[in-house]
DNA sequence: TTCTCTTATCGTAAAATTACGATAGGATGC
DNA sequence: GCATCCTATCGTAATTTTACGATAAGAGAA
């Protein structure tokens, strides 16, 4: 059911803008380390707006890096171990450079 | 020298940041396999403009995933092998979620 | 020098991101 | 019912990103 059955370009490309900011790592540490889910505790955790936070976690989601359950009048945010685990796959996966062909570079 | 002293979270949404973008992590693979240096034929591989592959590579660059060494009348670009092993160990010290403290999020 | 090749930068426009306050909507408690 | 709490969404504005063509700047060849 994916839309045009993205490449793995995509996929990791679409992981890694989701983790492109300094909240969204936090948020992913966060949830991590209460390992459990969680709701608007993230907000008191970061220093920035509940809409804004909102907006993060949409991100997250849509890159399907958390899920979120409603939980009573509040919402339960998780991480998806397994889109995480991808992404540990697919940068691992990223091969590592064969030294030097001729000169490696130096400056910029 | 550092701005301020980044943090891990700042650091690894810099380098997430930098490949959150398909035309960047097939640039960055395409270096990976040609393991050395390499120039405008980056170009030649990708759908976009000459202009456009500039500025991905100078976003890459900034990340300090790349650099690009002067070779005559072309430029010699080539992965940083430091940088690429960097958001590799920060990814995966993403520490995985301890398993369901209540229950694991089904839906979003 | 002049011409050519390669790459970076400029200028521009469209789209996406980031952030906020304000507001709506759903669930619980009174 | 009504009030309250929590979260998502709307509306908005400033900034950034993405993309292109056109142009400049550097190096080598004729």
């Amino acid at each position: 059911m994916p839309t045009t059955a993205i490449s793995m370009d995509e996929e990791l490309a679409i992981l890694a803008k989701a983790l492109g900011h300094p909240a969204r790592v936090r948020i992913i540490q966060f949830l991590a380390k209460r390992s459990s889910c969680m709701c608007g505790d993230i907000v008191d955790e970061l220093p920035l707006a509940q809409s804004t936070v909102s907006q993060h976690l949409k991100v997250l989601k849509d890159a399907g890096l958390i899920c979120g359950d409603v939980d009573g009048p509040r919402v339960c945010y998780c991480i998806e171990p397994s889109a995480l685990k991808r992404l540990k796959t697919l940068i691992t996966a990223l091969p590592s450079p064969i030294s030097s062909p001729h000169k490696v570079c130096r400056s910029a």
